[in-house]
DNA sequence: CTCAGTGTTCAGTG
DNA sequence: TCACTGAACACTGA
């Protein structure tokens, strides 16, 4: 579940159950591709024994502070989650969302964190498209280095925004979707995004007036502090977006509006003509 | 059984 | 050269 927000959620789950505490135990399972480039051993021998101390984020991508280099960054894929658990009895997951206890350890879990007050933390991750690495320098080298702005922390400011755009001539909805032009910005955050400013996904990004392209900025940061304010669960974002209708049978929003969906830069959009031109 | 999917990368194209 | 597109990746669940 992994666009901007629920990574946001990720990283406060994981600054709870980790900032200040030693890892005193670490479970990884043997899986090359998941674990780009780190074998077992390096991974258990760059993690136990060290203090965590922050947890930050930069699009999609988070990484933990240690108090020895390398650090650990991660990323979610299309289907990874957090999962984690403080007290033996107490589970909490990133997404927040209350629910019978869980299966523990979760299903797919890749690596396990075990703290020295005996909170767990468990990365998670069905499809494997997640990764997870070592870097010196997380901020510095690939692939947070190749990242655009955060979406949600470091938007430009509209003049530089409609500047942005017009440097791209790919559709609007392929250029949100670009991790080094906006990072953080997925597949439904782009749809929703383009639905409430108004705007067709197929223009072409640099053909957007500077009047749309400061629209789009501002959905952009409306939809985004919005999802983090509600802790990035769909059930509680607001009626009006196109979120909770994007896969819908019926393809129609309450208000009656028909939903399209097109194909674009690969990933199926899904939109309402009648509102998006 | 088939296919789409809240993502990224890389080879190929124009 | 550069920007862009689409297939590949790997697996689950509808």
């Amino acid at each position: 579940m992994p666009e901007l927000p629920e990574v946001d959620m990720a990283r406060i789950a994981a600054r709870r159950v980790a900032v200040g505490r030693r890892i005193t135990g670490v479970w990884c399972a043997d899986d090359p591709i998941v674990f780009e480039g780190v074998a077992p051993a390096r991974l258990r021998r760059a993690l136990l024994g060290r203090r965590v101390r922050a947890v930050r984020r930069h699009g999609k991508h988070f990484w933990f502070e240690l108090d020895r280099r390398p650090w650990l960054c991660l990323h979610f894929g299309m289907t990874g989650g957090l999962h984690t658990t403080r007290a033996p009895s107490v589970k909490l997951v990133s997404s927040g969302r209350q629910g019978p206890a869980e299966a523990w350890p979760p299903r797919f879990a890749r690596l396990r964190l075990t703290f020295d007050d005996g909170g767990e933390l468990v990365i998670a991750d069905a499809r494997r498209l997640g990764r997870i690495r070592l870097r010196d320098d997380p901020r510095r080298e690939p692939p947070i280095s190749l990242l655009g702005f955060d979406a949600l922390w470091e938007l430009p400011p509209s003049p530089r925004f409609v500047e942005l755009l017009r440097e791209r001539s790919a559709p609007v909805k392929a250029v949100l979707l670009d991790q080094s032009f906006a990072a953080g910005v997925g597949n439904w955050i782009a749809d929703e995004v383009l639905y409430q400013a108004g705007i067709d996904p197929r223009r072409r990004a640099r053909s957007l007036s500077a009047g749309e392209a400061r629209r789009l900025r501002a959905a952009l940061r409306s939809v985004l502090t919005t999802a983090v304010r509600l802790r990035a669960d769909g059930d509680r974002f607001p009626r009006t977006w196109l979120f909770h209708h994007r896969w819908d049978r019926d393809a129609s929003t309450p208000r009656g509006e028909k939903i399209r969906r097109t194909t674009i830069a690969g990933r199926t959009a899904a939109w309402v003509p009648s509102v998006q031109r």
